[in-house]
Order: structure tokens, then sequence, then C-alpha cells
DNA sequence: CACATTGTATGAAGATTGTCATACAATGTT
DNA sequence: AACATTGTATGACAATCTTCATACAATGTG
């Protein structure tokens, strides 16, 4: 996990870089539910940043519960929850949103759509 | 042109997010060489945001030589641009991230990429 | 030439980001 | 109990980002 981490000097703040790239970790399935994130100590001296900008992008993944911190034992995965069976209404919503985030970023939406095919087929 | 634009309240600075929006529109060919690019004020106007700020991201282009400026005429795609950006490191890297989000949410992955299907193909 | 349009520039103010230094609090181990 | 580990918190400082206000400079048009 630590060795897939990598900043850029491209004017994107780094607790966001570093927010979005464990939540595409944990998106792809290389952390999995319950799994152990590193410390925010070992982040900040891998990377080179200052602990609290760690904790700042921790901070983040938590507040979109994708991250649940324990005081003295570290941070983990969360459990995501079971069983999406019928949430047409969420999954239009969050469509909708997703595919704003992608013409913002300059992704076709057509192409994130196949991704995303993928990855939830090719599960890995 | 103008209407693709869009800002997100990520923490994404709005220079960088609309210096990615442009150079992505030109990787992709819907700004041809020798385009001219919506005005500066226009851009400010439509997004409501600085014209300074607009400014910014114009240069930023410019650097990257993407983009030409002349006073009194207006911005214009740049003839020799160079080679468009590889995409699909950040439509993967959107897609882990838009996966993750949709776990927490409850919401299927797949009939995530369903709904952006219907968004981009039959959207309308 | 007069005028509108468009890019260029500056300075001030406030919010955000990142670092540095330091400490406290909860957990688990010895 | 003592200790190491790990998350949590604060205050100060510099740099960056954004807005606001206000200009100046180059280009093309009537």
């Amino acid at each position: 996990m630590l060795e897939q981490l990598t900043l850029q000097d491209n004017g994107v703040p780094i607790y966001v870089q570093l927010r979005d790239q464990i939540a595409a970790a944990i998106g792809r399935g290389s952390l999995a539910p319950g799994a152990r994130l590193p410390t925010m100590r070992e982040v900040a001296v891998i990377l080179a940043i200052d602990l609290n900008t760690v904790q700042r992008a921790y901070a983040a993944l938590e507040e979109d519960g994708l991250v649940t911190m324990v005081q003295g034992r570290g941070s983990f995965v969360a459990e995501t929850p079971p069983a999406p069976r019928n949430r047409r209404a969420e999954t239009d919503a969050l469509a909708a949103k997703v595919a704003a985030q992608a013409k913002a970023q300059g992704v076709s939406v057509d192409e994130l759509a196949q991704a995303l095919l993928k990855l939830s087929g090719g599960g890995r």
C-alpha cells in the first residue's frame, strides 16, 4: 500500500491526492474492508510530509465513510454496508454526481462506466 | 465549450480544475488547433469566479504549450500542441475512487455503471 | 480617431494549505 | 505499573488561492 502512494506537484493539495489515492485503493479492492491502513506517521515519513497533512486526508476519508479510526490501534477500511438491491434513487443520484465529477476532470463518462464495469466484474 | 465547464468543491484549486478541463478538451479534440478559446471574462462570468483565477488557468495552459494568448484578440489552441496526455490512468483512478464512494453508500458498482451508461448514451 | 473588446497587471484582504513544534489520550504489551 | 504505539489536538508561521477593485495595453472596427 505504502509503495503505491505518490505525490505530484500539479497544484492539487497533498491531502487531496492522498485522500483520493487511498479511496481509489479501497474502491479497487487493494484494501479490503477491515484491513488496516498504514499508520499516519508511516505515511508522513514515507511521503516526507507533515503528520497534520496526513491526518487531514484520513479525516476526510472517515467523513466519507470509507475509513474508521481508533485511537491507539490504528485506522481501518470501513466494513461496507451489505446488500444494495433496489436503491434506484440513490444510484441515480450518485450517478449524476459522479458524471459531473467525471466531466470536471475531463474524463469521459462512457469510459468511466466501462472502467467501473471492469472493477465490479473482474473484482480481483 | 463553455457549457462543459464545471467546478467542484473537492479541495482542488479552481484554476487547476479549469486548466485540466481545457487541457482535456484539447487533448480529446473538442478544441482543434487554432480554435479560439472562450474569453477569460466569459469564463469568469459563467463560472462565477474571478478574472484573475481564469487568467491563472490560461497562463498555466500557455506555459504547457497548449494555448497561445494574443492581447486584444483572444486565446487560441496552439497550432502544434504537445502530445495529448494519456487519460486512461486518470479514468482508472477515478473509477476506483468512485467505486469506493459507491460501496460506502451501499450502492452497487455494477448498477452505478449502468446508470452512467444511460446518462451518456440515451441520456437525452 | 474614437470605441469596444480582450489580454495583462497590481495591491489588499481573507481563507486555505502545509509545516513545525509540542503535547494529550486511548490501546495494547511487557 | 511502565512503556511503546497510534490517533487527536493546538498554536504559530509562511506560502498559496481567491476575491475585489482598479487600472493599463494591444487589437480590431466604425
